[in-house]
DNA sequence: TCCGGATGCTTGACTCAGTCAGAGATACTG
DNA sequence: CAGTATCTCTGACTGAGTCAAGCATCCGGA
């Protein structure tokens, strides 16, 4: 990922945008910016025009004069702003929200048509993509919900924890393929053999994406639940998506009527540390093992799940 | 995916191209025109007019004047097209070649500024969402090699596996969550335990995304080896990837000194089937079964390594 | 309460990127 | 050789967007 990426990806995209209004068919007898205009007063209840200003970045005097094309046209109509007399209130006359939804409709079957360019089964990857972009070069306009959900797994899910338990750790610390093959062989376990009300698997979700996951399944010793595999993805973390798997699995866990809650990690992740204190885990016993190609601190923690505190 | 989405990428990525050359701080003393004008120049060898006019679709009198503000300046020269009188062959001049590599510099430092305000471990993401972008929406000028590679497995790849393997055969067939299961126990035997020179793995990329794998591990049978978990990505496919990938797994199994190869299927991956006759061999039994949710008739293929046809 | 600076809107004046039409020169086609 | 298309250039024009000035109002401080 080089500027030079971004640049050739910029250039290309340019085009594209440049070619679905070839010719100007898009928005007569409208502007470019004309369009935008209507765009953002159909899209929202009601702006006062430094709000427009701002948002599409305009001069004031230019788009003092696209209103009044506007309101000699019928399409907008202005008024005082309630709160501060300077500013002007602008809203859509029906005829405007018509003219609005006219562009809207030839917008969209340009689209469309590009649209109909990418063979239906890319689709839902070409989203992806463009959502991803987004994300990361900061759209605050449309970040969607931000909100974090957790659901059962879907087919596939239990392979990306294998792909991603795998790849962070390697990254992260370093460990090797055995790592890789204790997590698929933990997963393998899970689909082949598992009772719903006794072990189960969570899906962290950040905006439709797969962002974390941990899995609750029986231990050897009786009444005992065992968490496993806790995954937050890197640019996820702090936002409390460990908090609520850790919590999904407590809460299940004790609704299923297991007594204790444990667990087995390595004293190098460090962070996940402070997010099982806080669950009211206590640290029960260390002890030094080599595995996944490095010398590790094992650490076993334990949860008394209808205990009064430790 | 929707054409919503698509439109909303549309706004928001106008607004990140108009946020960089804000003011026209980048291009002065020239319009973006003029320098695209000049980048084009810069990047390849020597052009016509003719040529420029249809890369950057421009009009031909208003590149005209662009060439002689240019040539005034000392930026370019012009002369007679070798192939054709009519056409003008435009060449940069050494003055040319260094404003162009100064607002080449200034394009890179204020990307670059973009580019810093995505976090260093997410811009692979970046990048690989531009790349697919540019992919889906048909970039033809810079596609990269299209070309198809085999290498070793990396960290998270065999998690890969399961999870493509589970979410195709879910999507195509209706297989249910004890594939997922079947595939994480096999990946999970080939991680903890395998010699390299009897086992392996490929993972086919093409541009640098992975989009298919196969497995070949030692048989029950003496001197038998299989073949497993050949998988190619829906939009990869006619690339010849399953080709490659069988053919890599004949040559190291005979290469390693197996007599056999065999594999299991079922009847319902129809194309595979044409893979394997392809490359020799031959249905050897036909057994219905019942797995993953759905009734299946399974197939046992075999390939004599060393004989002379079937 | 009043003053100075900031903000919001409007209008006039202007710039200059980009378009259109016509003309001269040359190539291709039959 | 005639007719038509292509390449380039120039003149004339359009109109999107900018800049500056002016008026009204808000806000923060004395």
């Amino acid at each position: 990922m080089t500027v030079q990426d971004v640049r050739a990806f910029n250039r290309f995209y340019t085009g594209v945008i440049g070619a679905l209004d070839y010719g100007r068919h898009l928005y007569a007898p409208y502007t470019l910016t004309e369009s935008r205009v209507l765009y953002e007063l159909a899209h929202s209840r009601q702006l006062d025009a430094a709000d427009l200003r701002t948002r599409l970045s305009l001069d004031a005097g230019y788009l003092s004069r696209i209103l009044n094309k506007f309101e000699e046209a019928g399409l907008v109509e202005r008024g005082p702003s309630a709160a501060d007399p300077r500013r002007r209130s602008v809203t859509l006359t029906t005829r405007g929200r018509e003219t609005a939804g006219l562009l809207d409709e030839r917008a969209r079957e340009t689209v469309g048509a590009l649209l109909d360019s990418v063979a239906p089964q890319e689709r839902p990857r070409l989203g992806e993509a463009m959502r991803t972009i987004r994300d990361l070069l900061g759209d605050e306009r449309a970040p969607g919900p931000r909100e974090v959900v957790l659901r059962a797994p879907r087919p596939g899910d239990l392979g990306w924890i294998v792909q991603r338990n795998a790849e962070l750790y390697a990254a992260e610390y370093g460990w090797n393929a055995d790592y890789e093959g204790l997590v698929a062989r933990i997963v393998a376990d899970f689909a082949e053999d598992h009772d719903p009300h006794l072990e189960r698997v969570w899906i962290a979700e950040l905006d439709g994406r797969a962002v974390g996951c941990v899995m609750c399944v029986r231990d050897e010793v009786p009444a005992t639940a065992r968490l496993r595999l806790l995954l937050v993805e890197p640019d996820a973390r702090g936002r409390g998506v460990g908090d609520r798997l850790v919590r999904a699995v407590v809460d299940f866990a004790r609704e299923a009527g297991y007594r204790d809650l444990v667990l087995w990690t390595n004293d190098v992740l460090s962070s996940a540390r402070h997010l099982y204190q806080r669950h009211g885990f206590g640290l029960v016993a260390e002890r030094p093992h080599r595995s996944f190609g490095k010398d590790l601190m094992g650490q076993d923690w334990r949860l008394d799940l209808h205990g009064s505190g430790v």
